[in-house]
DNA sequence: TATTTTTGATTGACTGATCAATCAACAAAA
DNA sequence: TTTTGTTGATTGATCAGTCAATCAAAAATA
């Protein structure tokens, strides 16, 4: 085997060792050992690059996240509409890998982990942050401003309250299910509402 | 000071105690040490009544959920109408304690917990089937079968996400706007509905 | 080309800290 | 004197993190 320039290998292969175990063990109490034996690695290697176990839980979170938003930056462009585009931001959050026990496990891990880690937490935040103002960009393109607001916060809830009831796999709920549940509210709280508020009957102000 | 019926006592000390010491920590890897020392008592007390940390988590799991039954019970009773119930429900989802940070905190904790307990996922499974049956019930009142199942299953997920968002603290939703929020999403998806399914200009079948 | 030197990759063995759990002993009430 | 409550001291296991030593490729030198 060759021995040079393998950092970069190992250092994703610790990420995505890391992102299995917790995945699979359901929580952020994992070990080095573990993470290092998944990756093929000795702890001591995992240490030597990552300098402790936090730094690498949270380079775990920050490539779970780059990986989702980068779908989402995808499907975005794909799709045209402003209506499109929230179907597409939907899809995304409930696409199979997302949608999958572990990756669930792991999301409500990191989640637990935001309370004590100030790092973590601010992935998250930015995480939130952006699913509300992608749906809010678009939403502003159907309905007033202020509708806007309120539904982009709703639907954030509801895609964010659909996974969680998800980690408890009881009765689970299909991709579709979820899909379908968020639609319906969006085009719900859209129905009565237009662009520049048309109040009921079509007439546009 | 007096001997004997301590047990009781220190079984409810050391519950609320772990309650405590869960919230503020934000994370179940809290120490028997911890809890004894918030409850007052030595460790060796609390492995003395509960057997081991497991039990007394399970036990704090327990007690949590089943006030906050309570509370819903309570409430309910108080509700007359089926839309008021519905209310009823959604404002005690959200009252003052239960949506504290360090509650939210615990919540989040319990539901990571659940991953690998399989005791303390059986007591969140039996939370979130309440939550979502008694919506429903109600809902039946209100609208055809088959969309009470789904607004309840949207309300319960709105409800679950609004909490887990919360748990981020960053552009925290007050109570209102989350009571708010949910209200809204059963307005509008009742609106259209009504029990026997008038289709859409108020003529009955 | 052959050799030595340097450098990055890698690990086994170890350390120190933390913690759940146990237990023997003691105190006070019954 | 029996029972119940209570603790300090201790044990044993688990783990994050360290370190000195090894190995093999690459670079430098002869």
């Amino acid at each position: 085997m060759p021995k040079v320039g393998m950092e970069p290998v190992r250092r994703k292969a610790l990420v995505d060792a890391a992102m299995r175990v917790i995945g699979d063990h359901g929580s952020l109490t994992v070990t080095m050992s573990e993470i290092a034996k998944q990756a093929g690695v000795s702890p001591a290697l995992a240490h030597h690059y990552f300098g402790s176990k936090e730094q690498l839980l949270i380079e775990t979170v920050r490539s779970h996240l780059q990986r989702l938003r980068d779908s989402v930056v995808m499907e975005l462009s794909a799709a045209k509409t402003p209506r499109e585009k929230l179907s597409a931001i939907i899809r995304v959050s409930f696409q199979a890998d997302q949608f999958a026990p572990e990756t669930i496990a792991a999301w409500l891990a990191f989640y637990a982990e935001a309370q004590r880690s100030e790092e973590t937490r601010r992935f998250l935040v930015i995480y939130a942050r952006r699913l509300r103002s992608n749906l809010l960009a678009n939403l502003k393109a159907l309905c007033p401003h202020e509708d806007a607001e309120r539904i982009a916060e709703g639907a954030a809830a509801m895609i964010d309250g659909l996974y969680i009831r998800q980690s408890l796999r009881s009765a689970p709920i299909s991709i579709e299910a979820s899909i379908a549940l968020t639609e319906d509210y969006i085009n719900a709280l859209l129905a009565p509402l237009s662009k520049k508020g048309r109040p009921s009957k079509g007439q546009i102000k």
